[in-house]
DNA sequence: TGTACATCAGTGAACGCGCGTTCACTGATGTAC
DNA sequence: TGTACATCAGTGAACGCGCGTTCACTGATGTAC
């Protein structure tokens, strides 16, 4: 082969890196694939070698930054840092000041919304996985009381993200999130 | 006058008013101004008239439709529904169902991070006034603690209709409304 | 009362620009005979 | 071992398109004298 093996692949993953932070930083909409291609070391023509087109990309980022939310969640509670430490630092101004790396569903979810039912299907999978292992790590209450938990704490942590991202004043901000902790933790120790 | 009093303000919140709904249903980016103007019933040379750019129309429609979201919030409070009967209204099928006229936070607030400063004070402003309604409607605790309610609460509601919109299974949307609203009411009665 | 000019909301063509996508081509390496 | 051909990741120019913005112009009505 003209390239070692798992070149390709390779290549690939580089792309899906570099979109999945533009697309969170700028919105998908705005962040255009010329400008993706060139950071990741190619030209845009190389783009259709590996994706069927951009709204293929957005499905590959969706899966792949989400699958590693997911892997990032898993590894913090088995080292034993609890739902509470996960929240905190959801909710922390390094996570509202870095949405790069920070989460795709805060940065995306209204766009996604836009997107065809294809697309919004490959972000609801995930959302479910990531919303079963929140789940299961909630104490108290049947596995639907659970269930029914961790999905209003998901939403309240990137309706809150949001929020505090949007805000002009910092100090606002700030106590958005702060409320934003709050309110998450009393929803973890609600009795129903 | 060529044209009768008035008319060129009519024309105005005309723009505003068509704008207002496609920024809702498409967002801010994809929503083109020749497109609005068109529907306004005007060429799009007229624009300038109106506006200094796309920017200032932005801040002119989260102006104007925060405001109206805080007069309708005013009205139906003083006709006696409670702050549950918001909250129910807000996270229904029907809001979901349609952006258009619905919450311009859901709809915009993750662009609206991305906007320039000027954009996230108007929004800041408006929202800080909404904020206010909701807290004076909570029954107990000192201002403080209500307008730290209000906050959590609003980002609550605005990231569960964002995530009941996102998401492809009908199922799991209507159970991420009622889940939400279930936290919502949680929070509006939770003691510090 | 008649005429000249000012006003200004709106017209519509044009501007440069970046977008997603296509495609003929390159060139290094692999395989077949 | 040497030669002809196949493979394919990547190049880079070009495609049509819609974007936000600009601008010379229109034409109906107001005001000045």
């Amino acid at each position: 082969m003209r390239y070692e093996k798992g070149h390709k692949d390779l290549t690939r993953q580089r792309i899906i890196d570099v979109a999945s932070r533009r697309f969170r930083e700028s919105g998908v909409a705005a962040a255009g694939l010329a400008g993706i291609m060139a950071e990741a070391g190619l030209t845009n023509g190389a783009f259709y070698a590996h994706f069927d087109s951009k709204e293929d990309l957005l499905r590959c980022v969706l899966s792949d930054a989400l699958g590693r939310r997911e892997q990032k969640l898993k590894a913090a509670l088995e080292r034993g840092a609890g739902l509470q430490a996960t929240i905190e630092s959801y909710l922390s101004p390094r996570h509202r000041d870095d949405p790069g790396s920070g989460c795709p569903t805060a940065a995306m979810v209204a766009e996604i919304a836009r997107h065809p039912k294809a697309t919004r299907n490959a972000f609801t999978g995930k959302v479910e996985e990531l919303i079963a292992v929140m789940a299961a790590q909630i104490g108290a209450g049947s596995a639907e009381q659970r269930r029914n938990k961790a999905m209003a704490i998901y939403a309240t942590m990137i309706g809150t993200l949001q929020l505090a991202r949007a805000v002009g004043d910092k100090g606002l901000s700030d106590e958005i999130l702060q409320n934003g902790i709050d309110a998450a933790l009393a929803l973890v120790d609600r009795r129903d």
